[in-house]
DNA sequence: TTCGTATTTAAGAATTATTATTATTTAGAG
DNA sequence: CTCTAAATAATAATAATTCTTAAATACGAA
């Protein structure tokens, strides 16, 4: 992963985008979480460690990162967007108890529907992206 | 479709709801569109044959029809929620260009995803619902 | 290494979808 | 037809997000 500060700067300069500070640690703030955090959160979160972020840097920044396809959107029934560091397709898992979006592994899954639509498309609709949401609960894990 | 009057206030009734004209109005307006339209959407709809109705009726109608199983909340990376007068599980279909929502149907592909899903469960989570989001571009059928 | 400048930032105001409050109206049980 | 709990309209409040602007900063050029 481009994770790292030098990674990251490397990576922003490859786009054209200005390395900041305050962009360096939204940015790996994001890639820290993995439930899919809001703005507000990644604000919380990067509090410690560097005070005086401003919350409207934080959504400039994440707007900027998925203007640059360095992040996407999530959204969900609640009224605020939550951001995700990944920008391939991927299946995720809402847990209506905790809140939290996960990210789920299944190639199998999405070569079944991918084949499917390929050969059967869909008429008068040109398809760019699918999009699998699976809602349920995560297990509490008991551990023996 | 329990789409006439009678049938709405029959419904209602069923339901314990009180047969209101507003509720009427709203419910059989989320009817008729066929693009899942915004709450804001519905308020508009309504005004010519029925002025006066309130925009916060409109939310807290759609809100007790969703309460209610009769509809249901479908997001969008806009910041609206938007309404659907179907419960029942469907694919959508999201049009980058336009900003319409229609319901696709494809009972092949759902039993597909479920078969597989029921077969092979995804360990730690337990599966609620299944949502298929297609994004993509409504083609302008050119008739001949 | 400085500069110079276009870009970015923090702070706070503004916007916008949605929800809450409350006085008034109304559905519908009895 | 009356009575009353529930619903409505009007409007204020809330909360996520965006906008505005003056001050700070990155970074290419000198
Ligand atoms: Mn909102
Ligand atoms: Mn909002
Ligand atoms: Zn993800
Ligand atoms: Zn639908």
């Amino acid at each position: 992963m481009n994770t790292t500060l030098a990674d990251i700067k490397d990576n922003f300069k490859e786009l054209g985008i200005k390395s900041t500070l305050p962009r360096v640690v939204i940015y790996q703030a994001l890639m820290k979480f993995t439930h899919h955090p809001s703005a507000e959160e990644i604000h919380i979160g990067i509090q410690k460690k560097y005070p005086g972020v401003s919350l409207a840097t934080v959504y400039k920044t994440l707007d900027l990162l998925v203007q640059n396809n360095l992040a996407s959107k999530v959204v969900t029934d609640e009224d605020k967007v939550r951001y995700d560091p990944r920008t391939d397709q991927h299946i995720h898992l809402y847990c209506k108890k905790t809140n939290k979006i996960v990210d789920h592994e299944d190639a199998g899954l999405e070569k079944l529907i991918a084949d499917y639509l390929n050969l059967k498309g869909i008429p008068g609709f040109d398809i760019h992206q699918i999009q699998v949401n699976i809602k349920g609960e995560l297990k509490t894990i008991i551990k023996k």
